[in-house]
DNA sequence: ATCAGGGCTGTTACGATATAACAACTAAGA
DNA sequence: TCTTAGTTGTTATATCGTAACAGCCCTGAT
């Protein structure tokens, strides 16, 4: 789960899906959250997807399966998991993914394919440092982080297609 | 009109628009943009107002000076100036902001304080660096970057308000 | 001078994303 | 058992953005 990209290489994605909901579960019972099956069944959603998906596109999911039928439903559940951690939104998309190291506070940053519409979510010390720096040197208190990078994942760039790997 | 986070000192504003609106005209000219009065207009408004504002704000103006009243009217005239390098979106605000170093395509990180609501653009060769290797490193051929660092400016935070400089 | 075509404008209509507000319910602790 | 904080269901509406099409105007070719 800690590999560069995962989300870009061929994976078993029901594994995905089962770590994320053990920590889900952990952390919910270490912090005293509430789980609801609407807010269990979104990260189900999302942790499978390995793709930003749009609100209204879980809200039919959710619809089909008897979870809620109103806007409101979903994006409740999507503020509880990006507060706790286990979702972040894409700007660029105005779209969710399922975080791929939940647990803590973290600076992020998204690869976006052009291609597939895949998203990965990448860690960079670096990068980090870099950022952080560049505000600091102009007297600027950093306290959260846009980074998105669109272009094409190697997949898609070797025409290995890349579709629903 | 090259320092570090210049929208966040005190500064002429009306030099910003003329500047501005210079580069406009010569970068038409040289490129055979045609320049109309809504899309001047609109630069003019973002270039005093160093702050990111919504299209439907900018709309409000045009159309109280007749310049046009629905919303294709503002949007075409911002797609223009986005296409032209006069004007970035801020992603995170779904908002546009007038471009600092206009005139060529560059990689651009925007400060966005949560206080006085300015947005300053940062040019930062090695966070340019660090992105660029961060994508390749991973094998992603990297298209477009979104860098929005949400914080607090240096006039909030020294509690100099920052209100309207 | 005229006319063909590309680019721009004005407008209607609509789609997509997101939130405010409030009453009713539920679970956990005093 | 009672209280209360958190959650749900629902209606309504705000906010952001685009498709589509008719008409206008400049420019360059004839």
């Amino acid at each position: 789960m800690n590999e560069s990209a995962i989300a870009f290489a061929e994976h078993d994605h029901r594994l995905c899906r089962q770590t994320m909901l053990d920590e889900l579960r952990r952390t919910a019972r270490k912090r005293g959250l509430r789980l609801t099956p609407a807010r269990v069944r979104v990260l189900e959603i999302l942790s499978e997807a390995h793709r930003a998906m749009g609100a209204y596109e879980i809200l039919d999911r959710l619809r089909a399966e008897g979870l809620g039928s109103q806007p409101p439903v979903v994006y409740r559940a999507l503020d509880f998991l990006t507060g706790a951690g286990f979702v972040h939104r894409i700007e660029r998309l105005n779209a969710y993914v399922a975080c791929c190291h939940p647990g803590g506070a973290h600076g992020a940053c998204f690869l976006i394919c052009a291609g597939c519409r895949k998203v990965a979510e990448i860690e960079d010390g670096a990068l980090d440092i870099t950022l952080a720096q560049a505000a600091a040197g102009r007297g600027f208190a950093m306290r959260r982080t846009v980074l998105e990078i669109e272009g094409i994942c190697p997949a898609c760039r070797g025409g290995t297609a890349g579709g629903d790997a």
